[in-house]
DNA sequence: CGTATCATGTAAGGGGTTACATGATTCT
DNA sequence: AGAATCATGTAACCCCTTACATGATACG
């Protein structure tokens, strides 16, 4: 039930409308949850028959009123319990590591090109992500609070954006350079 | 769907019973895929009753009998059609990421206890791939073919250990010392 | 006028988790 | 006799995804 909890942190960042947080999920806190629209909504409106949020109907000018929500007190109150309670170990859930893991079942050309998307893929959000650092925290040694701890998480983001591309290019690599019998690749320009 | 292709891609290895997934499925292949045995049963009944794989009864001594499972034509053929398919973008999913953004909310202390456990697990793991392979893959430079992409998984699976080590001491050590004198180091430990 | 964006939803179904069930055999 | 392991399941529920729906206003 993490993705509740996720909501309480943003909420309590900024009060926001189901959209508002829905765009919210594209940027900064989507680094780590994902989350679509149709759940959003479905879940604040559980969150508010709960208790945990309270919405203010908002006019706005040439748009169509809006839902913006905020944290209650037992809102609060929830989300710290949360935050001090055991963490379940984490799931692991990639897709590419079972492709990688068994492309010598298939066509293996094919799934060094998938890789290479991948790997084009992640280099871009970690292009993104250091943008984002250095636009947004240019000194991070002064940082504290709240705002120490989205640029923790943005650093998260970082490491983990390198850490797929150091892998994906050690597999690249790997099949590519020593018994390189296969067709040349190498369209990413990728330095290792 | 990746679970059917995950056991596809284990069977293809080797002929197995459901308990031997689910054994496999704590090991390996689990490094980047979980699944509970309730799950793989149902699974494969239905993989079986769409002809991707067929069981044979075997029976054990001094153990009850077990359906072990091997991959057919047509699921040789999905597994390969799958392979080559489209990967869709892998979408994030990580409870602790949202606490470390949240620690403000709540007990930060607490929280700061969460993550040191949390970075105990994971170096732990950590010590565990790089156990095995240093246990299964003496000689990396040699492998091709399954082998070689079995050994490049681990190899994943000890970056994202590692990442993880990094990216919670960086966080400690950030919520620790009174001045960030902020150097975040990282001990990336580059491969062959 | 047609398309895009803002804004909030409903409905159906897939995938996964948790709890519980069953029956045999080996170990202490 | 009781516990642990081997082996395979059922049932209920929860979370999430995909597809579809609605009605307004802004843009070209």
């Amino acid at each position: 039930m993490a993705l509740e909890h996720a909501i309480l942190v943003s909420l309590r960042e900024r009060p926001a409308s189901g959209l508002d947080l829905d765009r919210r999920f594209n940027r900064s806190i989507g680094f780590f949850w994902s989350a679509t629209h149709q759940q959003i909504y479905r879940v604040l409106k559980g969150m508010e028959a709960d208790g945990w949020v309270t919405s203010v109907a908002v006019e706005q000018q040439g748009r169509p009123d809006k839902k913006v929500y905020e944290v209650t007190a037992a809102g609060a109150r929830e989300l710290a319990a949360w935050l001090s309670s055991p963490i379940p170990a984490e799931k692991p859930r990639s897709e590419l590591a079972i492709r990688l893991r068994g492309a010598s079942y298939g066509d293996r050309a094919a799934v060094l090109d998938r890789v290479s998307e991948q790997r084009a893929d992640h280099a871009t959000r970690l292009e993104h992500y250091e943008m984002l650092a250095a636009r947004d925290f240019p000194e991070p040694g002064t940082l504290t609070g709240q705002a120490l701890d989205a640029y923790l998480v943005l650093r998260g983001g970082i490491r983990l954006e390198q850490m797929w591309v150091d892998w994906l290019t050690e597999y690249l690599h790997a099949h590519d350079s020593p018994h390189g019998s296969h067709a040349p690749r190498d369209t990413e320009g990728q330095s290792l």
